[in-house]
RNA sequence: CGGGGCGUAGCGCAGCCUGGUAGCGCACCGGUUUUGGGAACCGGGUGUCGGAGGUUCAAAUCCUCUCGCCCCGACCA
């Protein structure tokens, strides 16, 4: 490729609107531009970054034996319905309607399309297992799209989703993804952590999701530092200590109330009191789809709302309005909520408020709360539960070892369905005796722009964008410093010529532009291999060669070039596979 | 959905308070000189001042509505 045909317009300055370092390259690079909050167009140059990461995708995916197939992005609301997610799903999906006002939506994930076409296709035993893929454009309506691709409202995404005979072979299938999904991403140039995780809205018994370790991920992941657990903090557990209950204790002093006045966070009141946050139990009124729960929780502590989401099986947590906290604690109440009396609401608890004695909580009155509380004194020992966020330093729940959090960017997520899908949608098979039997699916994801945006959040330097072999746009950059210099010309033109004819991916800056101006955008861009040819060099019968990476500089003779380049090629390709 | 901010040239921004010829840097186009880490000079403005309505002799500027975008929050009891 010639760059002065290639379609590339770099930026100097950090466009406005990009926060993270990915974005910003991006554009500076001129591989994205956005069309709309959270839609992009790519161009050339990224667009064959994501040819480059489909590739990696498809030959994986077609050595685990999987098959490519490409569903609509149109779906009939009908067959939501029958799964139940056309309610489920909530203002995420982008629902339209046809002339003949006919609902659709457009497919945020594809299980529905490829259950329905499963059921009509498979029949016997014989035809499973069975492992369909495709890379399809999603969309989901996010209620904040940021980032650039990170998250998008419109994304590429490769699917796939395995059927199986049995749990067994639906174990199998998985297992098979889990290890393929790690050759997919190491073949990619990215640190990639599987991590334990919850399975949100597409739902199914068991999920792991792959991590990019980077600061500006937006998940965060708790992983022991002695032993293999990992887990997205929505799901992390910690080792609950066992104790039995202290039903009555010598140490307990008499419960009593003190005017908080305006004082309603854990904070104000523990420094008011003079006492420590993880002396105070704070009282959540949480509305659990239709049922008011009042949840208790050290105040130093964090609800972890998906971990009562699966508590109480709701669809939706959300925070009780000021109205319903009054009709259950008292008017001008809130702030002020505690356990103590509280009458008509479930109240569960947080193990990290099981073992505590002479707490403080709010005392269902304005600006009062109550010191010196104890369970089953003065409330009724609660329900417990392990309902909190898990800190730096919890024990693991395997091995006791001190809990890391860290941050990560979710590349892949990979899914036990079991028969959530093919049950609601009557996907069976007859087995060996004539039997029908429900299918058992897996559901494996893949976002492509976002494995592209991680790869950068991991490889770039000051300078701009530094990408591994496999993935980079082109392998090569052949820089001649004047194009208007006749020899320095000619010896590119050759030695771009043949390259191009040793099978590799290069392009030449054969624009007429200052050097200055041709290695800022050879950094910014980052091909991986840079030839640099000039006059200097010319001279001995020599080119520069440059690695972006590691900014070494080896110097060969013309001659030699094409032999040399071809070997770190390659070398840098296996590197990564 | 709540709070805050911003829409002026391709990009980054000033001008708005206090109404009166639409501006700066980069990019871009033409020319001359340059050529190993984002050149210099000369010439060129490429604009629906997000949109609609209103006030006014006169609106980028004031008022109303609206659309879009960005950031924060949505863990507060």
């Amino acid at each position: 490729m010639r760059f002065s045909e290639a379609f590339i317009n770099t930026v100097k300055e950090v466009p406005a609107e990009a926060e993270v370092i990915s974005h910003q390259l991006m554009l500076r690079a001129g591989m994205i531009r956005k069309l709309a909050a959270g839609v992009y167009t790519y161009l050339p140059l990224g667009y064959r970054v994501i040819q480059k990461i489909e590739g990696i995708i498809r030959e994986e995916m077609n050595r685990a034996g999987a098959l490519e197939v490409h569903l609509p992005v149109l779906c009939p609301a009908e067959l939501w319905q029958e799964s139940g997610r056309w309610s489920l799903y909530g203002p995420e999906l982008m629902r339209l309607q046809d002339r003949h006002s006919r609902q659709f939506c457009l497919g945020p994930t594809h299980e529905e399309v490829i259950t329905d076409l499963v059921r009509r296709e498979v029949r016997s035993y014989r035809q499973l297992p069975l492992n369909l893929y495709q890379i399809q454009t999603k969309f989901r309506d996010e209620i904040r799209p940021r980032f650039g691709l990170m998250r998008g409202r419109e994304f590429i995404m490769k699917d796939a989703y395995s059927f199986d005979r049995d749990d067994a072979g639906a174990e199998i299938s998985y297992q098979k993804m889990k290890e393929t999904y790690e050759r997919i991403f190491r073949r990619c140039g990215l640190i990639c952590k599987a991590v334990e995780a919850d399975t949100g809205a597409i739902g199914g018994s068991f999920s792991h999701e792959f991590m990019v370790l980077a600061e500006s991920g937006e998940d965060r992941i708790a992983s022991c530092s002695r032993c293999e657990y990992a887990s997205n903090v929505e799901k992390a557990t910690y080792a609950i200590a066992d104790k039995e209950p202290v039903e009555n204790s010598t140490s307990w002093l008499a419960m009593q109330p003190v005017s908080t006045p305006e004082l309603s966070t854990v904070q104000e009141v523990a420094s008011f009191l003079g006492v420590s946050p993880s002396q105070v139990v704070k009282t959540l009124l949480v509305l659990a789809d239709e049922q008011i729960l009042a949840v208790l929780i050290r105040g130093d502590q964090e609800l972890n709302e998906v971990k009562l989401k699966n508590l109480t099986a709701a669809t939706k947590i959300s925070m009780a309005s000021p109205q319903v906290v009054e009709s259950i604690t008292g008017p001008e109440s809130v702030g002020f909520s505690g356990p103590v009396g509280l009458s008509g609401v479930r109240v569960v608890a947080d193990y990290s408020v099981r073992d505590i004695e002479n707490f403080v909580v709010g005392a269902n009155r304005k600006d009062t709360h109550f010191i010196n509380v104890n369970w089953g004194r003065d409330c009724p020992r609660p329900e417990f539960f392990d309902l909190r966020v898990v800190q730096e330093d919890d024990p693991c729940p395997r091995c006791q070892g001190p809990l890391k959090i860290s941050r990560g960017i979710e590349v892949g997520h990979i899914f036990k369905l079991g028969t959530k899908y093919s049950k609601a949608l009557q996907a069976t098979y007859l087995d060996q005796n004539g039997e029908e039997k429900t299918i058992v699916m897996g559901c494996y994801g893949i976002g492509v722009g976002r494995t592209m945006a991680a790869s950068i959040e991991q490889n770039h330097d000051r300078d701009g964008i530094i990408w591994p072999m496999p993935i980079a746009p082109y392998q090569v950059m052949v820089l001649p410093t004047d194009t208007t210099d006749k020899d320095i010309r000619e010896a590119a033109e050759a030695i771009y010529q043949e390259l191009l004819s040793a099978g590799l991916e290069v392009i030449i800056d054969d624009r007429e532009e200052r050097p200055g101006v041709k290695f800022k955008d050879s950094d910014l861009l980052g091909i991986p291999v840079r030839i640099t040819i000039g006059s200097k060099s010319l001279k001995q019968n020599s080119v520069e060669i440059r690695i972006r990476k590691t900014g070494q500089v080896i110097q060969v003779l013309k001659d030699q070039c094409r032999q040399k380049v071809q070997q770190m090629v390659s070398e840098m390709l296996e590197a990564s596979s």
